[in-house]
DNA sequence: AGTACAATCTTTGTATACAAAATACATTGT
DNA sequence: ACAATGTATTTTGTATACAAAGATTGTACT
């Protein structure tokens, strides 16, 4: 029989996990901005904890590629360069395509419920334009392809590939006239897993990939984010 | 079994990628098997340092896979299923055909020579069955065609994904009747390269995968390499 | 004024100390 | 004999202490 009073699963996780996904949402979200420095104390003090989980923290965020070491000065949070994300693109341009194809073959009825949904969802929220629900909406959308694949490894990379954008994602969104395009390739995604139409399905997710780069390239020359 | 794996001190590296760089090793040879727990002060004694880079060190493993943490239980390698193994295998086979596109498009003439080299090393090294020499040769060819691709961060994600099977590598080369099989899908990713045929070449880089994939699938079978 | 050098200050790298949780084991009560 | 409980031990989680490497600043000398 469980007690009725709610538990927090925040306080089950170690401190590291804590700062780790505080430091991560900070530099996804731009308030720590490229090239920035990651002093321990700073950040203990800043957070209330000792350094010890804040290093700890550091070392996941460095090996995720978010903060880059210096030898004997510490961490800062990783430059993005016009270079980086296209290198990023170009790889999820190829597993994005393998989602799809993938999800064609191993979605379940109960996948494909949530897909329909999903969608549908997406379109409604776009149509209203708040851009916090459409992010949120686009997410859920991709979400449930990946994870249609079974492919655990697959679905660990693509979010950490996703989140290397995050920053972009949305300026990206708020950009209107793209809302239209945006639907009809998530509908033509959407319709080509539901036909089990692995090269549509495929073909769909590199042209969706491509319009985003686009659209972030265009974002990333009109605003570096650079530090200096 | 007295397990030494020693601290190479002559690294001027931070202690905690010295013991990152240790630790991996031995769970990628096998020293240390899946399901044995890391112990921090066992493992602090061992190799003559503090908890505080083991630790460091854990975390990176983490994130990389190759251990698990169990809360309040501490780290241990990770178990490797067969699901996990074809779930690496079926993103490798789509990053390998990246990879073999790219390369057509992008590879230089340098490139071009030392793959021709690499190609030509690899068939001479493979007819004398030096089991040892093959892999470092098999390691040499790949790793020419996937900086062919001046994406870092392809080969960054390659490079962690081929470690996952580091452990099935050997015995999978030791297979003699597989020797002439290898020799030709290698020469055929090469001549693809060569000519710039990237539908070839991601077909071919496909199919070597598929028979890896088949070859290190069977080795698992005969040998699970579970601790229990 | 400009440069070289030294003192200081900051910050990281490493070690250790202390606290809390989990496990193993013994002890007690029925 | 067995279950429950308490205690010791182990191990992780967190904090702090100390040392070493850079960076900074100020000063003296040219």
């Amino acid at each position: 029989m469980e007690n009725d009073f709610t538990v927090n699963m925040d306080e089950f996780l170690p401190l590291r996990d804590v700062v780790f996904n505080t430091l991560r949402r900070a530099i996804l979200t731009g308030e720590l901005k490229p090239g920035e420095r990651l002093m321990e104390i700073h950040l203990a003090n800043r957070l209330g904890v000792s350094r010890t989980p804040i290093r700890e923290a550091i070392r996941k965020l460095e090996l995720e590629g978010l903060v880059t070491m210096i030898p004997r000065r510490g961490a800062e949070v990783a430059q993005i360069t016009e270079k980086s994300l296209q290198d990023v693109l170009e790889v999820r341009r190829a597993l994005d395509a393998l989602c799809a194809e993938l999800a064609c073959d191993r979605i379940t009825a109960e996948g494909k419920t949530s897909l329909k949904k999903a969608c549908d969802h997406f379109e409604e929220v776009t149509r209203t334009g708040d851009a916090v629900a459409i992010a949120e909406a686009d997410v859920a959308l991709h979400d449930i392809i990946v994870q249609a694949t079974g492919n655990q490894r697959l679905v660990q990379l693509i979010n950490n590939l996703s989140e290397q954008m995050y920053r972009y994602r949305f300026e990206y969104i708020k950009d209107e006239s793209g809302h239209e395009n945006l639907i009809n390739e998530h509908r033509m995604i959407y319709e080509s897993i539901m036909n089990g139409d692995k090269e549509k399905a495929a073909a769909a997710a590199r042209l969706h990939i491509d319009n985003q780069e686009r659209s972030i390239i265009r974002q990333i020359r009109i605003d570096p984010r650079r530090k200096n």
